[in-house]
DNA sequence: TGCGCGCCTTGATCAGGATCAAACGAAAGG
DNA sequence: CCTTTCGTTTGATCCTGATCAAGGCGCGCA
């Protein structure tokens, strides 16, 4: 693996791309300063483990952009994924100093890091982290139980379709385009298969298999189209209406 | 089956059960007053249901005595229990009003309920309801991961003992007598299943496989004895060290 | 005493997904 | 250009846990 210098990415909280939707979004001007003046970027290329679990963690951090996982791992190599971190996700956790999963770069990554020390104290002495940070953490909780769902009772195609169709709602993102969508599928199928709680093999078949009932295509690798998206849904065994939560 | 009175278990919050586990552990003597002016409790049977998902939710609350369970069900039936709610737990979300989970009455069980508008303002106006709350839920969040390992990955052996484990070493509680413990079990085949991904069928052949083994028995019904709690710490999969998260 | 009803157990069979094994295509590197 | 490597596909077979089907046990109740 070539390896380039990490690139350093930085940047005035002013324009940073996650402004609006990460545990910053909700200061004050005076405390999105106390914010910045601590704030340090990393980078991490595609593959690069970010944190060891069981390793000392002494900082907190936001993704900015890029994707990383969580992942834990039995002693005999059984491996889960447990979460999947997107732009505006968070890593780690006020009072806690030793990190509970394996944390690793899917893609190139740029994390805003925060020392946890000045972090926890900020916290402490103002309200508005504290609370997005809340906010942050029940939709994580809610998106871990819709987890356990799927890991639990869904078969090997629903676990596939679901899988496609988190990805495309969140990357077809806003262009809420009803009907066909495009996107770039960011795991391998040996992640998907982690996420999933299969082996890459089924992974491997399931995704041939919706490919040839017409659900999804796929011709230049990684690249998905799904013609349309109410069929995809059809297949993930969630509820037509999708649950709208209020 | 017969229609005792609901019991009210009115009290002060001085000698409450989890007062200081709870959401409200952390409150100023004035705080807590406050809390206590608008609390009020409800009761349920066992069996009892007392969410649906989907209904209308104004309230949130603290399991004070009994243990509820979360639960998401499919259109087709299948059900995947989520969580496991044991006195002190809280249930419900500040700034969401529809129920995601049905909640049910696994034993008879008091809650003590909060009125969502008034605790939302309270979390605003002081800062130790929320503070609590945000490391309950992330206490919580590391719960669901942990399962999502077991529902993905683990055997239906592993499976077992690891609920057994888990209800064992919070019900032998702080009497940490090592070797042998014994127990109630709470749940019944059906539950169990629910909660781990199996089917009754499964779950009652398991255990009676480790029975046959030794690693617990079970003579009265719903009576646990773990003749040796490394034995079955050793069935989990988990590592041996119990994972010391600091 | 007998009946009905939850809850649990046990047996026979099935099937979905795991496992083992081989090979392919594309990109990287010498 | 050839080789290696990584991600992926595909095939053959196996096995765990699901499914279908009875039957047992304890208990409340008429």
């Amino acid at each position: 693996m070539t390896l380039h210098p990490p690139k350093l990415a930085p940047q005035n909280c002013g324009d940073c791309p996650i402004r609006f939707r990460a545990v910053c979004s909700r200061t004050e001007p005076d405390e999105l300063a106390r914010l910045e003046d601590m704030k340090y970027y990393r980078s991490f290329q595609a593959g690069q483990t970010v944190i060891w679990s069981g390793d000392r963690m002494d900082f907190v951090a936001s993704v900015v952009t890029g994707i990383a996982t969580l992942t834990q791992t039995m002693e005999d190599g059984r491996r889960q994924m447990v979460g999947l971190l997107l732009p505006s996700d968070f890593v780690g956790r006020p009072g806690r100093s030793i990190a509970p999963y394996d944390v690793t770069a899917t893609t190139d990554l740029v994390m805003c890091c925060f020392r946890k020390k000045p972090f926890e104290e900020m916290m402490a002495a103002t309200p508005h982290v504290a609370q997005r940070l809340l906010e942050m953490t029940l939709d994580e909780l809610d998106a871990a139980r819709e987890w356990m769902l799927l890991l639990g009772r869904k078969t090997a195609r629903e676990k596939i379709a679901s899988l496609l169709a988190i990805i495309a709602r969140r990357d077809a993102g806003l262009k809420q385009r009803v009907g066909a969508v495009t996107f770039d599928l960011p795991l391998t199928r040996e992640e998907m298969a982690d996420y999933l709680g299969l082996t890459l093999e089924t992974v491997s078949r399931q995704m041939n298999a919706l490919k040839r009932d017409g659900v999804i295509s796929l011709h230049e690798r990684r690249r998905i189209v799904v013609p349309d998206f109410d069929l995809l849904s059809d297949e993930t065994g969630d509820d037509s209406d999708g649950g709208m939560l209020a």
